[in-house]
DNA sequence: TCATTTTTTTAGACGAGTCTAAAAATAATA
DNA sequence: TATTATTTTTAGACTCGTCTAAAAAAATGA
């Protein structure tokens, strides 16, 4: 169907969509670390499959059939990842690679199996909603932590930053999924944010908190 | 480490070396559905990576690398085949494809697990031995049905061929793994296997006889 | 043994996906 | 608006894995 590569820029495509509406040649570089002249051509190949809708220096979109192609990827990204953090007890820290390997195996009757099998697990283990097996899910209507005022307060519910470093950072510091924080004070010299959890105070960086998602 | 086409390579190789010493070029390339030319090439890559040892026109062997990267593709293999049967409820004629692109999930902590959490399988939906984390299994002492005399008799405990259709005609027939047979005549003119089980007459034909394979 | 057949390797090409360097188009700004 | 800076595309090259066609080596057998 799709080889390995293309599947990799529609699946990028689909996340910067989110943020812009139309995607630059630029962003799909920085994010797949690879070179604008390397994406120039994969774009042409996708548009010659109407993935994407892409006109010369003009960006691109998905069609209605990439998004669709990327959905999946991502239905099938998350499943893995809960599959491994709650059937082989691997840490949220340590899926996300393992799965950026799995979501290419191709069956989707296989997913459809796992999904059940799981008794079809709404949130991967990283509080981002996965999508049905008709890619209906709902959207994730959170907020960074930095664009809480202060006393606003909620319940941890997502990360924006996947890496192992970050969240074996959170891990130690017990911002893990399901807490409720509250905002006491914003320091004003440098963003940092100083919050309550579980009657303790402790304080997180700008960049930490642009990072963790709340509930609001 | 090492590429996909790599490892189908490797064990393409490990397996045919199980039949005849020395693998020829041309061996390959029929298990693998390539051009011997193809073969010649990738040969060269897998020597100079010291996997096999190989002299021009005088075939391939595995070394002891080659052969470990081989038994661990096919230990996760057939870890893959039990999970799909045994927790996804796929039928034995139904996982070998999927296995085949599992088989190259890089994470041996993952495969670990995986074999963990299911109990440590000894032998996959087909019966064959599933290696352990350090590469050891029982080698199958199995023989054709076609091997044995008549009146002689064992249990059905592997098969040689894996394709969904011959797994299908199995399954139809009854004949699966675990049910004693015993050879009540064979046919003079066609070999023909006349056979008992459950106190019921079957025939098979000399070529299923070839692949179906007893415990004596 | 020597000619013929088979097997294996080499030579040269191709597509996928990537890269660097340079050109073209667009955006920013003086 | 004209010039400069940035972004994007093109041109050409490279690796990987594959192919066909042809050459070389090995096996067969008359
Ligand atoms: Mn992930
Ligand atoms: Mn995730
Ligand atoms: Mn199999
Ligand atoms: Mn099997």
């Amino acid at each position: 169907m799709n080889t390995l590569a293309e599947e990799n820029y529609l699946k990028a495509i689909y996340k910067l969509a989110s943020l812009t509406e139309n995607v630059s040649t630029n962003q799909i570089a920085a994010s797949l670390e690879t070179k604008a002249s390397s994406v120039t051509d994969m774009l042409r190949k996708l548009s010659d499959k109407t993935l994407i809708n892409y006109t010369r220096y003009q960006g691109v979109s998905l069609t209605e059939a990439g998004e669709k192609v990327a959905i999946n990827i991502i239905r099938k990204h998350r499943l893995w990842e809960y599959f491994l953090v709650e059937k082989l007890n691997f840490k949220w820290d340590e899926v996300h690679d393992m799965a950026e390997e799995m979501e290419h195996i191709s069956s989707n009757e296989l997913i459809d199996r796992l999904d059940e099998f799981m008794g079809f697990p709404k949130r991967d283990p990283h509080g981002d909603p996965i999508p049905d097996c008709n890619g209906q899910f709902k959207t994730n209507d959170l907020k960074p932590i930095s664009a809480l005022a202060v006393s606003a307060g909620g319940i941890i519910s997502g990360v924006r930053d996947h890496t192992s470093v970050f969240l074996q950072y959170l891990e130690k510091q017990g911002l893990i999924i399901g807490k409720k924080i509250m905002i006491k004070e914003v320091i004003s010299y440098d963003n940092t944010v100083v919050l309550q959890m579980d009657n303790k105070t402790l304080q997180i960086s700008r960049e930490v908190a642009n990072n963790l998602l709340i509930a609001i």
